[in-house]
RNA sequence: GGGCCCGUAGCUUAGUCUGGUUGGAGCGCUCGGCUGAUAACCGAGAGGUCCGGAGUUCAAAUCUCCGCGGGCCCA
């Protein structure tokens, strides 16, 4: 038989996981533990597919690694776990990273440079950090095909999106929309919400309150008041595209004269309409003339402020229930080119539209100031300020801190801004899109109806188009002639209704459906024969993730694989992918199938720095996470145990190295030093497991527990992972190594494993330490695949040539519940108590625990009593005392009146009583105790072997000499002496190493000598 | 500004759903003990405004409301 291979007591755990990666490359285990499973029942995982045109993210590593535990768990529990990789590749990031390398500015430099250089540097840049993703994913123990991953940029897998989009074109909602969208005046698109949403910071923009003249009947006397309506505005520029003053219908409103003390004479009464609620905006002092609700102000008209062209009505007071009286006067100024609500509300009223605003945010020559024409309209505030101030417009001014969205990619001031765009009619799915919601279980639960929920109640239409160059063309076409519009939904069907092609037309290889050669195919209109166009933006490369379940199998084109494997089992990612690539995946399955493309969703925290604060490039605080898989003292399994078992998967984590540090020595570094022990013994034994066959109802109280334990922590691993629970799952494995198997059993246990000779106890201790490690192998193979793997090699592989060739192709444990002793777990659990009470009893008493005592009287219940005696043995050795005596609980005052019984209280009916008295005897078992353990120190100074025999040396009194007499057998046999003799060297031995030591034990001074017999 | 989540010892956290002994553990600190697998372990001690305030209740870390701080999402 081959047997164990011997193991160093501190390995390094780096270099071990690196043979591991070796291994697991040479036998190709991955591919051959999907494989394993082929014909089960599958699990389905879809991997959101990451941007590789940046270094992985602490966060990224996260992620991928419980990606990993789940997919491997589910493995082993005999599930076929198809796990293909994927690649997100389009979309403004890449464009904006190529961008600034090219030192291009603007998206007309990208056209000077060539659309198609420029797609091509895309193209490359996208896989520019490839390799570093590859590697971390491997490092870090993730188990993915990355030989054949999804990548949205390729032909097959636009073709899928674009047949998508024509499917959501037939259905009526993919349709061309004139809307005030959040917009990038620098990269000149629009943006998605989500991207918006990226960019918040607090800044301080400028607060000015504007009068508005309205506009008085002639008839209503000349003298009169000047009327203004207040109104406030952080955004002076959209003063421009002013067309309205929208109030609240149902709230009041009120006059007030102003009083202004040095002009007051000469000029006419100034009256201000403002909400009643807002008075506390106005300065000075006034007084209130009149009270109305917002409606009877409806209808009047004002002066404009500045003569920009405005097309149609305009300028009038509307009511609208969206203004609020949180902030401002309670009067909006409404700008429909500007915003979302002014837009809509202006298109209900049947009111104009003024667009003074060009493409890139600057001013057009329709605002009648020639020195504003060009200026970039964030950039004038101060000018208008001015303006007002000297038209005497302005009521008041300061400054407001909000946050405000800038583009996230290259931190221009967004603007609200009506554009043309294409829109998926979202809002109409809204029921399907909850009804699909309701057949998905979050983890955590409170987002399936919290954020997720709310998200879907108020859905919008999805802003899908881009005004840019590197992403999936939309694959819309419009004539000419009629305007007929025609949406293509395979490289068929281009082909056919092309009038030209400029591909290649037999061969796919030199086909690129990007722009700009898209751009060039020209259809021939079916309605009027005219020539039809492709509009020239590209899409949302969100839609392009969220169409993974079905593109990354080329479908319809190809049905098999996605026949197969729709809807996904599970998937998850990080909290921010909520209304990312979560909203996105049921969007486009919602839209197409109206079916949820996941069933299970687990949605996992962020890492935040060692201050709470989340880790970003631009604030400089992300670890170099890869640094980690060469520490010592780390290593990828520490680092994955960390992120399982440091908190619930959803909780934000406070990255802490020192953290990473401290979870691998209790937990990791037990497993191995328990695993170094039985390898340790066994070999000197030369046991094999294989050959012993003991159920384990023959074995002792001690390896029943032991069993029955495994198996409870077992049931609780797996109820914990299948709630994706995956702290607790890890926390229970921690405490039963830790303290059930290393503190507990193997420590109760040794001396089983020192005995020289062949018997049964010793078989039964070895078979359990044995069948406990290779259990927890497997248990912990999901979490911790390096070490396990190591520790499976060595204690299963060498000694079964059928053993199957890895920890990961076996099945997970699965909890044998006729192994499960309940009482025996509660009576370990009492004993373990009345030591300790036992402990602290001796410590109070001033007593420690190598002076042997007479007896411990355990009182309490009969029923307890017959439980607990059993494992009386453990007590006994525990305390260090020679009897173990139990009593009922109605004899407890005879002990307690009895002088030498220390009482302790260990739970409610259970008192232990420890009896102190010393005598002579005692004493000399105490002190024979101590020369044992002083000689054991020894032995281990001079780093003897264990099985090493020495003889001992000693100087001391009588009383030492007396002691050594009586028990020289025990101390012999304790220390593997082969003799114990009186007397110094140089005298009684010559040329022999003698290690020697002068030791003070109690109030006695004895000398000690080692030396190996030979 | 709105929504959701989090806030417990210097640090990491259990307990919160389902209110009920003296709020438990680990790291670190002090003292003592144990030790031939263990840089481990055991015992004792120091260390807590359970983020703050109010309310409900016989009883609040726990339930409710209002704040504060952090995170995320949305405007």
């Amino acid at each position: 038989m081959a047997y164990f291979k011997s193991e160093a007591q501190r390995p390094n755990f780096i270099q071990q996981e690196e043979e591991i990666l070796e291994l697991w490359d040479r036998n190709k285990t991955f591919e051959r533990s999907v494989d394993h499973r082929e014909g089960c029942e599958k699990f389905i995982f879809v991997e959101g597919p990451p941007t590789a045109n940046g270094l992985p993210h602490p966060g990224h590593i996260l992620t991928r690694v419980v990606k990993d535990l789940v997919l491997r768990y589910k493995t082993m529990r005999g599930l076929y776990v198809e796990r293909k990789a994927g690649w997100d590749t389009h979309g403004l990031p890449v464009e904006i990273e190529v961008e600034k390398e090219l030192g291009v500015n603007s998206k007309r430099e990208i056209e000077e440079y060539g659309v198609e250089k420029f797609n091509r540097k895309c193209k490359d840049s996208v896989f520019r950090y490839e390799k570093e993703w590859v590697n971390a994913t491997k490092r870090v123990g993730f188990w993915i095909d990355m030989d054949s991953p999804y990548v949205t940029s390729d032909n097959e897998y636009i073709e899928s999106v674009w047949w998508s989009l024509k499917e959501i074109w037939k259905k009526g909602l993919l349709y061309r929309g004139h809307k005030v969208v959040p917009y990038c005046p620098r990269c000149e698109t629009t943006l998605s919400s989500h991207e918006v949403a990226q960019g918040y910071k607090e800044v301080e923009d400028p607060s000015i309150y504007v009068k508005f003249k309205l506009r008085q009947a002639k008839e209503q006397g000349q003298e009169q008041e000047h009327v203004f309506m207040l109104a406030w505005t952080t955004t002076p520029w959209t003063l421009f595209g002013n067309v309205a003053l929208a109030v609240h219908p149902e709230h009041t409103y009120v006059k007030v004269e102003v009083k202004e003390k040095e002009k007051a004479d000469e000029k006419k009464k100034e009256i201000l309409i403002l909400a009643e609620s807002r008075l506390g905006t106005l300065e000075g002092e006034y007084e209130i003339t009149e009270r109305l609700r917002g409606k009877d102000l409806e209808g009047k008209e004002y002066e404009q402020l500045f003569d920009v062209p405005v097309e149609g009505k305009s300028h009038r007071v509307i009511t609208a229930d969206f203004v609020t009286l949180d902030e401002g006067t309670g009067v909006v100024h409404i700008a429909p080119a500007f915003g979302e609500d002014d837009y809509g509300v202006c298109k209900e009223k049947g009111l104009g539209f003024s667009q003074p605003v060009d493409s890139k945010g600057r001013f057009t020559s329709e605002v009648p100031f020639p020195d504003l024409k060009g200026v970039f309209v964030k950039g004038a505030d101060k000018r208008i300020i001015e303006m007002l101030e000297q038209r005497g417009i302005l009521y008041k001014e300061s400054t407001h801190l909000h946050s405000y969205p800038f583009c996230w990619r290259c931190g221009s001031p967004l603007l609200y801004y009506a554009r043309e765009s294409w829109f998926i009619g979202m809002k109409s799915l809204r029921d399907n899109l909850l009804a699909n919601n309701e057949k998905i279980n979050w983890y955590p639960s409170h987002l399936k109806y919290g954020r997720f929920g709310n998200f879907l109640e108020n859905i919008e239409d999805w802003a899908l188009s881009r005004e840019r160059f590197w992403g999936t063309p939309l694959n819309i076409w419009i004539c000419e002639k009629c305007g007929a519009e025609c949406c293509v939904g395979s490289i068929e069907e281009l082909k056919e209704k092309a009038k030209n092609f400029p591909f290649p037309q037999e061969s796919d290889a030199n086909l690129d459906l990007h722009r700009p050669y898209i751009d060039e195919v020209l259809l021939k209109c079916e309605k009027c024969g005219g020539e039809m166009r492709r509009v020239t933006d590209v899409i949302d490369c969100w839609y392009d993730s969220g169409s993974a379940p079905f593109a990354q199998w080329h479908y319809p084109f190809e049905t098999e694989k996605f026949k197969q494997n729709f809807p996904a089992s599970f998937i998850t990612e990080a909290i921010d992918q909520t209304r990312g690539w979560f909203y996105s995946l049921l969007g486009v399955s919602t839209a197409i199938f109206d079916v949820p493309p996941y069933l299970n969703v687990l949605s996992l925290g962020h890492i935040l720095d060692e201050r709470g604060v989340k880790m970003s490039k631009s604030k400089g605080n992300v670890v170099d996470i890869t640094s980690i898989f060469n520490k010592e003292g780390a290593g990828a399994d520490a680092l994955r145990w960390y992120f399982f078992t440091i908190g619930p998967p959803w909780e934000d984590i406070r990255f802490s190295e020192p953290a990473i540090a401290e979870r691998q020595k209790k937990s990791l570094n037990t497993l191995w030093n328990s695993y170094f022990f039985f390898i340790t013994y066994a070999s000197i034994d030369k046991f094999n497991p294989n050959a012993k066959k003991i159920p384990v109802d023959k074995r002792s109280a001690m390896d029943r527990w032991i069993m029955s334990r495994l198996n409870s922590t077992i049931k609780g691993v797996i109820e914990a992972l299948e709630r994706f629970e995956i702290h607790l799952a890890g926390r229970r494995i921690e405490d039963f190594v830790v303290d059930d198997l290393s503190n507990w059993y193997i420590r109760r246990s040794r001396r089983r494993f020192w005995v020289t000779e062949e018997n049964f106890d010793k078989d039964c201790a070895y078979l359990t330490l044995y069948e406990v490690l290779v259990a927890l192998c497997k248990l912990l193979a999901p979490f911790v695949p390096f070490i396990t793997e190591h520790i499976y090699q060595n204690i299963v592989r060498t000694i079964s040539e059928d053993a199957l060739e890895s920890v990961h192709l076996c099945d997970y444990p699965s909890h044998d519940e006729s192994l499960v002793e309940q009482e025996l777990e509660d009576s370990m659990d009492l004993v373990a108590r009345l030591v300790e009470a036992g402990r602290r009893t001796r410590a109070d008493a001033g007593i420690k625990i190598r002076q042997p005592l007479k007896a411990v009287v355990v009182v309490c219940e009969a029923e307890k009593m017959e439980e607990v005696r059993g494992l009386a043995a453990i007590l006994q050795d525990e305390l260090n005392v020679h009897e173990v005596q139990f009593a009922d609980v109605n004899r407890k005052s005879e002990f307690s009146d009895m002088e030498n019984y220390k009482q302790v209280d260990v739970n409610e009916g259970t008192t232990l009583f420890l009896d102190v008295s010393l005598d002579k005897g005692l004493r000399e078992e105490g002190l024979v105790r101590d020369l044992v353990r002083r000689v054991q120190g020894m032995r281990k100074d001079i780093d003897l072997e264990y099985t090493a025999k020495i003889r001992i040396l000693y100087e001391g009194d009588e009383e030492v000499k007396e002691a050594i007499k009586t028990f020289s057998d025990y101390i012999c046999e304790e220390t593997l002496a082969v003799g114990i003799e009186k007397g110094k060297p140089p005298s009684s031995v010559k040329g022999e190493q003698i290690y020697e030591k002068k030791w003070k034990i109690g109030d006695k001074v004895v000398w000690l000598g080692v030396v190996e017999a030979v």
